[in-house]
DNA sequence: CTTGAAAGATGCAAGCTTGAATTATTCTGA
DNA sequence: TCAGAATAATTCAAGCTTGCATCTTTCAAG
């Protein structure tokens, strides 16, 4: 049986992993939008934005603010990429359409994401153990 | 066998996954680090210096780049938890020494961190597994 | 020894992120 | 109905992070 310093311990080297795979992803995300023109958060925001929706929403997706959003979704309107749409039920909210050009992008960085992903590395069975245990972990 | 679409789908929602757990840690850090005054890059830096280090193997640890280990170590520096000394062998490199106050505050900090940490949820086994799947994935 | 490449640290500009207001709209209960 | 609470979005200031340029010191090949 591990002491109770050893456990803390290696939970820390956990969080040390996450953190690292979480940078990996983050890297892998900058290098490809950074090959159409976007920096990270603006292909976040794009690879996100399945279909329309509004800030609030893909703020959430994003695991951001809704303030940092509303800064990001400037940027891709700015480059006519996204649309910011009065919601078609709530006067309150925007409903964000991508363009065509954003659709077209869209696709050349899903494209790219999918090559080389950091994930690669695990098999699909581990992939799902993964899941199993992230999900759990972050309930 | 699951479709190439639906593979790439999957591992998406698993980096999801990964950013999110992440995000939740980070979060930890910010709330526990808040309670003895410091901002969370602070505390992550107090938590990581197990020991005298130069400033490169701090952002190493941290995950950082070092020019931002330099703004945080400045502010900890200002706070008078950290000494900058002469590295003993090499004049390029400072070395990262631990005040009386930054030692006992990095006690009371770790003592905070260890306290309902995000990843408590996971049985001892679990932890294991995922360290040996995040090992793998970083490698 | 000496010259050039590399590494440690820092300064700075630009961009990202957060949190705390603010405004407009919707929801809820009396 | 209507006052108050809650929600969507935005603005702004302050702080965080990165990348690049610069300086100093060390390393390595000739």
């Amino acid at each position: 049986m591990p002491s109770r310093e050893a456990e803390t311990a290696a939970e820390r080297e956990l969080c040390g992993l996450v953190n690292g795979l979480a940078r990996q992803i983050a890297e892998h995300v900058r290098d490809r939008s950074a090959r159409i023109g976007l920096t990270a958060p603006q292909g976040t925001a794009l690879r996100e934005l399945t279909g329309p929706m509004t800030m609030r929403e893909l703020a959430g997706r994003m695991s951001c603010e809704p303030s940092n959003a509303t800064f990001i979704v400037d940027k891709l309107e700015a480059r006519g990429l996204i649309e910011r749409r009065p919601h078609p039920t709530d006067r309150r909210a925007k409903q964000l359409v991508l363009t065509g050009d954003g659709e077209a992008l869209r696709d050349k960085l899903i494209a790219l994401l999918v090559q080389e992903s950091p994930l690669a590395g695990l098999s699909e069975t581990e992939q799902g153990v993964l899941h199993a245990l992230l999900d759990r972990a972050v309930r």
